[in-house]
DNA sequence: GGCGGAATGTACACATGTGTCAACGGCGAA
DNA sequence: TTCGCCGTTGACACATGTGTACATTCCGCC
């Protein structure tokens, strides 16, 4: 498959074993994520892994520092941005479930799945999480909301993503956005400007038909 | 360990393989149902498996059956159930978080991360999704939501929930308690009597304090 | 053009898992 | 008591995975 000469006239490259790692995690979980078939699907021989890395653990360690960089950081970022109404900053959030460049939605399933067997991973996801909806409470009470339901409309809005996530449902982004509207009725007691939902919409390439 | 002879005499049965394979599961993900340490706890010759199963296929059909058998028929009975508002009918949703009787969060979450790695199973759990939905929407028209608000309700109420199994938390139900009143206004729109959420708090034994 | 380190490959040792087979053991019925 | 079935076991064959030791090749540089 890959026979491609990378920048440094070689084929293999730590990159090249952590992306083939990425894939096969997402596709099928981490423990099919083993050297062997990788090596395969890379078109290398197994133990040339070990010129990249001390041994499996180490590549797994990589996995996590990629995740951990990439999905909380979004949301702490988009729960934080301007925005003139509960509505409007709760559409920013929204944001990270409808871009993919913000948000993993496959990366953060299969880490979680990968929590089940792991002590160590359980302890990440669940930090995450803390963080997570410790940022979207402030948001909450940014706007007026008093403490408790604060957190709770923090967890409503976080949970249901994280549920929608497990479900690894498939669905159109047109199917999506017609349930906008409501859910930030529910979430935020509020009902959104049309001109909020416009901005949203365009933001999103998404013409409501 | 499990020396004890069972009914009939012998140390192994269908069921204990069964049960082990299940404890397994929860533990530490399907991966880990493997038939050499399943015998290994069990205190049985390996080789004895495959007098009561075929092969491991057979032992993983049995606990996708029972799966099915336990947790999708409570939420649609609870969501059926006889209540005179919204808010009473919505706790007795409730009743399946709190009671492992009638819904197996641990086990719903470890079915649904191998539903990562297999299409068939992933199949499965998207068809209890959309039953489980469905009964919850069908309690929502019952009170007079519309179509789309029904929907989105019935989605938020079950997505927190699955949302939540997939944090693997492990709080108390006080502090799980505290939060039922708000739960209740953000899904239902409407604020629940003293009463019911006494009804509730009493079938559960927590005494509020 | 040949040296040296980066990258790859081959061979080995070992561990863990599955599934088949033939032999063995306990217990109840004839 | 002995026959036969239910349940159990160890030995075998095989597959897949990890990691190490050592040889080999490739490429840039002097």
């Amino acid at each position: 498959m890959d026979q491609n000469l990378n920048d440094s006239g070689w084929r293999g490259s730590q990159e090249g074993w952590l992306e083939a790692a990425y894939d096969s995690l997402l596709e099928s979980g981490i423990d099919s994520v083993k050297i062997l078939p990788l090596a395969k699907k890379l078109n290398l021989s197994r133990t040339s892994f070990y010129w990249f890395f001390k041994d499996r653990e180490e590549l797994l360690d990589g996995l996590v520092s990629r995740w951990r960089a990439k999905n909380t950081g979004s949301i702490v970022k988009q729960s934080e941005a301007y925005a003139e109404t509960l509505a409007e900053a709760m559409l920013n959030v929204f944001d990270c479930w409808l871009d993919s460049r913000l948000f993993d939605s496959k990366f953060e399933f299969a880490v979680r799945s990968w929590a089940l067997q792991s002590e160590e991973i359980l302890q990440e996801v669940q930090e995450a999480d803390r963080t997570r909806m410790d940022a979207l409470a402030s948001m909450f009470k940014r706007f007026g909301h008093p403490e408790i339901g604060a957190d709770v409309r923090a967890r409503t809005t976080y949970l249901v993503q994280i549920g929608y996530i497990s479900m690894q449902s498939n669905e159109s982004i047109s199917v999506r956005m017609k349930r906008i509207p409501e859910y930030i009725a529910i979430y935020t007691g509020e009902t959104p400007q049309q001109r909020e939902l416009d901005r949203f919409f365009a933001r999103h390439s998404y013409k409501p038909g």
